[in-house]
DNA sequence: TAAATAACCAACATTATGTTTAATATCTTT
DNA sequence: AAAGATATTAAACATAATGTTGGTTATTTA
């Protein structure tokens, strides 16, 4: 890993702050790269000396967001069943989500489910098919539609835990996921 | 209903179909007004009298497929089981994907599944919890956390066919899902 | 067929995007 | 701590796309 300037972090921190933050109020779409600018004091023309837009600039966010839950969902242990696997992939996805409660909300808030899912399907799927590779017995559902139904499902209730965070902790949404999903044949 | 001057449901049209036919190239965000006009053969000030932007002229869109999809799934009459409603559900779902194939590519391929999956939460996640409201026993799971999970659970699975639509029949996909959701308690 | 109104055209104002240059400030290295 | 390297700034400019307007033409309705 080779250096990097203090100024390009400094600078890129603004801008990531500055975007999370007008996320908040308006939708990405809605939102200018002159907007971001003045918000993290950064100069117009550097921003675009580092992005090309500013859909670069979100996927340099998003990409944080996905390292550290994917490095979340590697703690997994579980070995013995594929509900266990299930089950330990939700806790510490509900703890990722915990964790980056600012940032998941900002995303969710202004921008239905859209860009937050994406980027839940990309990490989530990886870790289930990995998991299912070596666990999975293809013989009457294949691999990849059964990674997708839980896959949905469990990102489905869990943007609707980020958008009702206060209705339900997070053991109860455990509890009922656990209820939801049938243990191995 | 009051009477609509033909040009304008003619224009519209035009608009409908040019968006459409564009979203096959290129993602929506790239796609300018302009781009919409000149292929639908529609004057600029025209497109602005009708729509405030592009935004507009996409949910209008999406509103036509919305009512479709919604209409196609009051066809369930099943009151025997919710499984049974499920199945029920998912065949007049994957029915409106064939009958609608080319909206549903048009919108599905080039916009990762963003606008897709949020025009489906909308409408299914409706019929959903219509359906579990009188025949549902919330004792161990709250009704809007299953809805969640078996409408995310179905969409999941739903998109992935429509980017591999030539890859399983839609006989397959019902007896997958048939297989993945279990009987009442 | 007359009246109503939608679409067209062309011009214009505005806004946001990118790019470029030279001056300034900050960081890195020795 | 100073010198050299490099990032940031500011200001100006080019460009592209968005919206808006007013007068004319074409189509629709009744």
């Amino acid at each position: 890993m080779e250096k990097v300037d203090l100024r390009i972090i400094k600078t890129k921190n603004s801008l990531y702050a500055a975007l999370l933050d007008l996320m908040k109020e308006k939708s990405f779409e809605e939102i200018k790269v002159s907007d971001i600018c003045t918000k993290a004091l950064v100069n117009r023309s550097t921003f675009y000396s580092h992005y090309e837009d500013k859909y670069e600039l979100l996927q340099d966010c998003i990409k944080d967001l996905k390292e550290s839950l994917s490095n979340e969902l590697k703690k997994n242990q579980s070995i013995n069943s594929t509900k266990e696997y299930y089950i330990e992939m939700i806790k510490l996805f509900l703890n990722h989500i915990e964790e980056k409660k600012d940032s998941y909300l900002a995303i969710a808030i202004n921008n239905r489910n859209s860009i937050l899912s994406d980027i839940l399907y990309d990490v989530i799927n990886k870790d289930i098919i990995e998991h299912l590779h070596d666990h999975y017995d293809e013989s009457e559902v294949p691999l990849a539609i059964v990674a997708k139904f839980y896959l949905g499902a469990v990102i489905s209730v869990g943007l609707h835990w980020i958008q009702n965070i206060n209705k339900y902790t997070k053991e109860e949404i455990i509890n009922y996921l656990d209820n939801l999903i049938p243990n191995d044949k």
